[in-house]
Order: C-alpha cells, then structure tokens, then sequence
RNA sequence: GCCUCUGUAGCUUAAUGGAUAAAGCAGCGGUCUUCGGAACCGCAGAUGGGGGUUCGAUUCCCUUCAGAGGCGCCA
C-alpha cells in the first residue's frame, strides 16, 4: 500500500504487481514485522491489520540491513509518538528473538533452502533471521541480519542453475513477480542508408539489457527491430550515390568490393549529399521527391533500392554481432506501409480519420487532448504514423504479448500517444498494452550532430577509439603479458566500455557525450568491473592450481557462529546478497543504471577488502577469517559481477 | 502560443517521501618488499529561485527562471 502514487512512469502492466512480494527473504522480514505489530496492538487490531509493511536498505551499514517506517505511519493512527511506537516494536522484535518465537504468517513459497531445517519442526524462527532490532534516529525500526542468512542467500545464488530460456544462462533464484508474462520490446530502429551513430548505440545498449534483465524476473522477451526502409531519407541517399558516382566517375562494381563498414559509409556520405542539394536546389528536390512516390509504390522497381538496401543491413548485422545484440525479427516499414494506408482509408467512412480537401487523411488527435496528425499523404502514402497501426497489429500477430514496449528517444513522445491513441480505436485489444520508453538524446559536448552534413560519430569509429587506448594500456600494463588473446581482450574491454556508459545513466535524461569519458577505464566505468572480475578469477586459478586436491570451497564448512569477520568482509557480505534485489529494482523501473550503481559498489568494496587482507595468505593468522571463507567472497564477487555484466550486455574477460 | 521532459559539487552522474544528499572524473595530498597498481586511502566541493503538502521533500503539488524536444503531409 503507497500513500501517492508512483513518480516513474511505468508500464500498466507493470503497477498491478506486487513487487515487494519478490525476493522471497523480503517478503519473510515484511511477515515478520507485522506479526509483530499485529501482536503488540492488541486493542487496534482492525487499524494495524490494514497496515502493509514496507522495508527498505537504509543509506549505512550503521543502520543495519533494513529498516522500516511503520513507527512514522503508524502514529497518526494510534495517535502516539513515532519514537515511543518505535521502542515498542523493537522490544517485541527482540523479546521474539530471545524467546526463540516461530513466525506464524510465513507461507510455503518463501525460499530459504537451508534454513528450514532448524529446531522447531522445520519452522522458522525469528532467531533463525534476525539479530537484532533497534531504534535510530526519529523512530526508524533497524533490523540486523544474521551473518548465516546472508551466507546462506549468497550460497543460493552460486548454485542457482536455471538457465533463461533463450540464451542458456543463469542468472538469479527469482521472478515470479512476472513470471510467464509476454513482453514485446523494439529497439534499435536504425534507419537504412543512414549511419549507425552514438544515439542508436545508446538504444541499443539499453534494449539489449531490458531484454535480459527481463528474462531474468521470469518474462518471455521477444526481440523486434523496426527499420525505416523507405521515405524521403532513402530517396535522398539513393539519389546521392548517382551523383557520387557520377561526379566521380565510379563505377559501380567497385563499391560492390568494398567492405560492409566501407559501403555504410559510402552511404553516409551518399546521403549527406543528398541532403544537401535537396535543400539547396529546388530542380534537385523535385527530383527526389518524385523518386520518394516511387519507391513507395513499388520499391523494387526503383534502381539501387534493393542492393543498398541490402547493403546497411549487412552493415547492422556486423555491428549487432559486435555488440551481443540478436533480433528475433526485423520489420520494416515497407512491409507495413500498403496495409497502413488501407486501414486508414477504410477508416475514414467510420469518421476515425478525417479527410481533408487537398485528399491527405488526418487523425483527429485534439479530440482526444493530443495533436491533429497526418497518417496518409495527399500523394496517398501513409506516413509514418500510418504506417504504425499496420506494425502494432503485425507485431501482435507475431508474438501475442502481454506488454509492447517501444525503446525510442524521447523526441517521439507526441508522436507515440497520437499512434497508440489511434492504434486502440482501431483495435480495441491494443489498449493499455503499449508503452513508450522515452530515453533522453545523446548530445555532443562539443557541436552538433547531425547525419544530413556528415558530422556524425558512428558507433564502429567509437569502439575503435576505445580499443586504441586500451591496447596502449595493455602495452604498458606489467599483468597479464603473454596471456590471452590480445584483439579479442582490447575488442571486448572497448565495447564494454562504451556500453557502460551509456547504461550508467538513467535512460530518461539526455547525455551530454564526451568522448574522452565514454571510453575511460578507471572510476565508474566498464573496464573497472572487467578489471575487478579478472582479478578475483586470477586469485582464484592461483588457489587451484595449489589445491587440486580440493576443487571447490565447501560452503558448509562456512556457516560457523565462530565467524568474526573484519569491517571490510562484512560490509561486502552485507552488500552482495542484494543482487537479486537489484534485479527486480531494475526490471520495474526499466533502468539498467541501478544494476550499474550496484556492481560497481560490489567492485569498489570488494578492492577495499582486497587491498587491505590476503586472500590466500590468511590461514595461519590467528584471529583471522579463514581463507576458504575469503575465498568465497572472492567466488561470489566475480559470480555477481558475471551474472551483473550479462544482464547489462556485457561480457567478461577472464584476463585483461 | 500550446504540450512533454530535464535543472544536484568545476565536469559527468546517483539517490522506491526518510537518517550526515552518494559516487566517478578533474585538482591537491598520501598507500606499495603487490594473491593482478587498469588498484587503494585522505582533503576540498552541490539539490536554479519562491511558496505549499508532510513528523520528514532532491523526490509530490503550485509558481517562476533556464535548457532540450515536439506541435497535419520527415522518420
């Protein structure tokens, strides 16, 4: 139960769940804590009944693991103070705990293999869970973790072995929020003939991730990429590239030898030049906007159409093999435009669409708040917004989905609520099903970008930069020499690199793109989390290679009370159980960034812990945690940040 | 003019209505007889302005200023 509603924008289908219930372990605290409640106001039962539970990590491990705020919320019913409610709670919590109290309100479904098997009748305790409870600050209620729990959790994920369904890998023991839901999700939309630039790379970074964190919370994730095919932009570049060829006199089967990358920027400049003399020479524009009607009427009939057109899409597919990105389909505006048009006129006689006199039909968006809005040309094609009720119910039919979600920059807000609105008048079983994630523009630091004079940043010359710099690092770096595959290492910490720093913003806000940063290697960035994943993997070989006898950390041997650990093994440990949490955060918010904030916290504790104890030089201290138990922080780290990386895309190197 | 989004440290960003607003980069000063120095530690530095709701506001509401985008035949 919320007060006010959500700030975030999110999808229906979405805010109808009940997120909270996930993980599982949550869901058990929650339970707990309104037993509590429930027990310590006997005479308010039917007021603290209604009461739902809300825990959250606080900002300091100071704090404990999770607190909560009923006290605060609690005192306006009761007509007590915060502080006093607070107390109250506590005692009852720590009462509970000492008295070895079984918790009554648990259901089945609460994982938490290993815990189960304890003294009461397989019954949890609050002993089991919980440490301790305090009071801090106004009146929030701290709750103490025991250190088992989290072992215990941690284990859990290690050994998870469900794979998702269409990649064959792991990830996290959750989802069932979600779980057998249907989720269409399109993304990349690069238009043909033009280039593949640092925008794209942004949608693309963060549609892959979307894709894959949503499979991990239990959904079906279908992969669709609608390209722009046809219009104005392809008549303008298909025009330029006879006249470069003209100009220059080039003949054709020369560019037919040239590389992909090559002919994609042969196109780039084709299409530069095409924008140009349109908007220059008057000759010139009626020249392309008559080559533009006949591309839509039959595009095949129009010379180079096809064979350039075939071109950019083999150019996209090195630069999706480049990137882990695969699509389950492409769709294309030409396939959709011949049927948009028809519905549209069609839906003319039931007044839906309006025609006007010069012949074009227009949508009556003002009636609904929105814009009025073109959907078929007065030289009788349909726009674009025509031709997306012909997609929206093409997609459908493909894949039968519960939500359809639209990764498109935000520049194309108004355009996605007059097509949806209209979408649903037409096909009433659209409504409520789509959703616009609206991510924010790249801009350049420094300049414009803009395809139509040239200047643009394409996603292949930005990992090439990248990739310069980290072999220079290599080159320098004294780890590692001789070791690995030095292209594959330098191709895979670049596009790291660049990804990373598209996803570790919020997709919502623009991006003020600096080269220089977007290919760092230290701080907040990809290459730290690569670095830090090799480097646990290195401790690790190192304690093979020495212990063969013994192939893996026994975990059980972990779960001592003896255990005294020092303040950096237990803020880590404290930390690296949330992963699961993170996930599900991700998922109903969109936002890969939270993953991002996340692993790179893993990372930067893990090197504090790192710096400051030996991992393998630790057993004969007395006093000490044991190595076996550093080394399963060290397993867990790199498990985390594996299974972290995929999800946002990204792939590891064992060695860098 | 109307609609949408965004204003947090010098720069790039974080923060489901919670506690001392969290980091990275750049700057300055340190750590190292290294299990991987692409590391670690310290210092300094911020919520555009004004109201309101609330026990509590960077977050919600109103207003103002600033920036970006969109507003019938581009996609």
């Amino acid at each position: 139960m919320k007060d006010q509603k959500s700030p975030l924008d999110r999808p229906k289908l979405f805010t109808n769940l009940d997120w909270e219930k996930e993980p599982s372990y949550v869901a058990l605290l929650g339970d707990m804590v309104k037993q509590v409640v429930v027990t310590a106001f006997p005479e308010n039962l039917s007021k603290v009944k209604s009461f739902s539970i809300h825990l959250e990590h606080p900002g300091s491990f100071h704090y404990g693991d999770y607190s909560t705020n009923v006290a605060f919320r609690l005192a306006g019913v009761l007509k007590k103070s915060p502080l006093e409610l607070a107390k109250q709670i506590s005692d009852q919590v720590n009462k509970y705990i000492k008295t070895n109290q079984t918790t009554s309100f648990i259901s089945d479904s609460v994982h938490l293999q290993g815990m189960e098997n304890g003294k009461n009748g397989g019954k949890l305790t609050y002993r089991d869970i919980l440490e301790k409870a305090d009071v801090a600050g106004p009146g929030f209620i701290n709750l103490w973790i025991r250190k088992e729990v989290f072992i215990t959790l941690i284990s859990q994920l290690l050994n998870y072995k469900k794979a998702d369904k269409s990649t064959k890998f792991t990830t996290i023991p959750l989802a069932h929020v979600l779980e057998g839901k249907k989720i269409f999700l399109e993304f990349a939309h690069p238009n043909t003939l033009k280039e593949f630039h640092i925008g794209h790379l942004r949608n693309i970074s963060i549609g892959e991730s979307l894709v894959r964190i949503l499979e991990a919370v239990g959904t079906e994730v279908f992969r669709a990429n609608y390209e722009g095919d046809v219009g104005l932009h392809v008549a303008k570049a298909i025009w330029g590239v006879k006249k470069i060829l003209e100009r220059e006199k080039i003949e054709l089967d020369h560019i037919r030898r040239f590389t992909p990358r090559e002919k994609a920027k042969f196109l780039g400049r084709a299409y530069a030049q095409g924008s140009q003399a349109y908007e220059k020479d008057k000759k010139v524009q009626k020249e392309i906007i008559g080559m533009n009607k006949a591309i839509y009427e039959d595009p095949k009939s129009v010379a180079l159409w096809e064979e350039t057109r075939g071109w950019s899409l083999e150019y996209f597919d090195s630069i999706y093999k480049r990137v882990g990105t695969y699509f389950d389909r492409l769709f294309f505006e030409s396939e959709v435009e011949r049927q948009g048009r028809e519905l549209v006129i069609e839906a003319v006689k039931s007044g839906i669409f309006i025609k006007d006199k010069d012949g074009s039909i227009y949508f009556p968006g003002k009636k609904y708040g929105l814009n009025n809005c073109v959907f078929v040309t007065s030289e009788n094609y349909a726009t674009y917004e025509g031709k997306e009720v012909a997609l929206e119910e093409l997609e459908y039919n493909t894949f039968p989905y519960d939500l359809s979600i639209n990764n498109v920059a935000n520049e194309q807000s108004n355009f996605f609520q007059i097509g949806y609105k209209a979408t649903e008048i037409l096909f009433p079983r659209h409504k409520g099903k789509h959703f616009h994630l609206a991510y924010g523009m790249v801009h350049l630091k420094s300049g414009k970008m803009s395809s139509r004079t040239g200047q643009v940043i394409t996603a292949d010359s930005l990992f090439d930069e990248a990739k310069e710099k980290i072999l220079k690092i290599m080159e320098k770096s004294k780890i590692g020499k001789g070791e690995g595959n030095k292209a594959d290492i330098s191709e895979k910490v670049s596009v790291a690199a660049v990804k990373y720093s598209m996803l570790r913003v919020n997709p919502k806000i623009d991006i003020a793109f600096d080269l220089e940063e977007s290919v760092s290697l230290d701080g907040d960035s990809g290459p730290y989390l690569l670095y830090t994943y090799a480097r646990c993997k290195s401790v690790l070989r190192k304690w093979k290679s020495a212990n063969k006898s013994k192939s893996q950390i026994d975990e059980s041997s972990l779960k001592l009370s003896s255990l005294e650990l020092n303040t950096e093994e237990e803020v880590l440990l404290r930390t690296l159980y949330r992963f699961p949490e993170v996930v599900l955060g991700s998922a109903e918010t969109l936002s890969p960034n939270l993953l991002c904030s996340y692993l790179f916290q893993i990372a930067g504790k893990f090197n504090v812990f790192y710096n400051k104890h030996s991992i393998l030089g630790s057993g004969n201290k007395s006093g000490s945690t044991s190595t076996e138990f550093r080394l399963f922080l060290t397993t867990a780290t790199a498990h985390i940040l594996n299974k972290g990386l995929y999800l946002l895309g990204i792939e590891t190197v064992e060695r860098m």
